[in-house]
DNA sequence: CAAATCTGACAACGTCTCTTGTCAATATCG
DNA sequence: CGATATTGACAAGAGACGTTGTCAGATTTG
């Protein structure tokens, strides 16, 4: 059950409505630092709240339980790192699949890198978690991977075609680039970034120009 | 700290340390079958010791905690398979990478189909647990994946020369057999197997005549 | 100023699990 | 047969965490 008050008083110029959102957005932003740090697993509701400088009472304002707030650490996660390969995928004027995917590419490592604690969350923590979050998880991705598809029109066809699995088709692109970037990370991002866009584009690549360009 | 009494005294027949191999062995199979009905997370040291039909002494007698169990449930399941894929490339009198890998697909998808708490064992609860299991299963899988790159004999100068990074390369081509694997298993096995094998070849048959096979 | 509301610190309860220990029943050895 | 080892069932201690509740102080409203 969620506190139910409508409109409360004003506290410190902001309304009730605006603290709240303000309270869950730094518990959301400290989930992800103590993620980060110390993981899912162990990271226990005092943690968060002390790393938002919140304490219990608003964790439940706001959230029903621990894994709620994974999935909106990890909603938040996801909505940023789409919004950034949007923006860098708007300027483009080709339709050309290459170009499409290694500036998509380029812009997620690049996120991944420049934030590691959600790159963390993104790859590593909300693994496993349970069912649900799997479900989640796995959907989503998919989902993005489909998206990218679309690009090339008669992908779907040719593939039925060929006697292959959209959705999984979709998946084992999708798995090569988030494995990628999950090594990329568990070694430290010891690889400069061009290099992981090149290794990825190895792969993408190739299956481009086999299965999606127009004159296969 | 583990018991240390080096011969013991036969019991039903057996010797003390088959007696313990034995109940060792019931542990691991019957985390196994916890693991796939309700998941690691969840499952705890008393479900597993009922399953196993033993009692959670004999629990601490062979393993540290729960995690050390899970630790051996995956090395069980990957002996599984390696030895299935190996049992089934050993006839094949070819150096032809398309022939291999296509073999070593259908045999590693076929086994994930038969066994399906093995499967997930293999694919979803590993994931997640602890840093030190993270690192046991991607080094692991990254391992067969570069393991089968070498049987392409100059693909690491090759793809050194194009500019990639091997590990990364073989994350990248493990990450989509697997993650094909994941989406098959999350469907309930909806597609033939056939289908799968073939999915996975447009990606990996892609990537082999463009960067692996002699005449690029 | 006085009442009502909001906030933060922290106590306390209940639950769950790991882990160790106890004890009687069973099987083996001398 | 008597002593000892082994097994299985279960109790119990300890610790961690989620969740709710209390209460004093700060802020706003009338």
């Amino acid at each position: 059950m969620e506190t139910e008050i409508r409109s409360g008083r004003r506290y410190k110029g902001v309304s009730n409505e605006q603290r709240r959102a303000e309270r869950r957005e730094k518990l959301v932003e400290g989930a992800i630092a103590v993620y980060g740090a110390i993981g899912y697993h162990g990271a226990t509701v005092r943690a968060i709240c002390a790393e938002a400088g919140l304490t219990e009472r608003y964790f439940y304002e706001s959230f029903e339980n621990g894994e709620a707030l994974l999935a909106a650490a990890f909603e938040a996660v996801m909505a940023r790192l789409t919004e950034e390969v949007m923006a860098a995928l708007a300027p483009l004027s080709t339709y050309d699949m290459g170009s499409i995917v290694r500036t998509a590419l380029a812009t997620y490592y690049g996120q991944l890198r420049a934030n590691p604690n959600e790159a963390r969350v993104f790859l590593v923590e909300i693994l496993g978690v349970s069912p649900k979050m799997d479900t989640i998880y796995w959907d989503t991705i998919r989902q993005v991977s489909l998206s990218i598809l679309r690009f090339a029109p008669d992908a779907a066809e040719r593939a039925k075609d060929r006697g292959l699995d959209l959705d999984l088709f979709a998946d084992g692109l999708i798995g090569a680039v988030v494995q990628i970037a999950l090594g990329w990370v568990r070694s430290g991002y010891a690889a400069p970034i061009d290099t992981v866009v090149e290794t990825a584009m190895a792969i993408l690549g190739a299956v481009n120009r086999e299965y999606l360009s127009p004159r296969a």
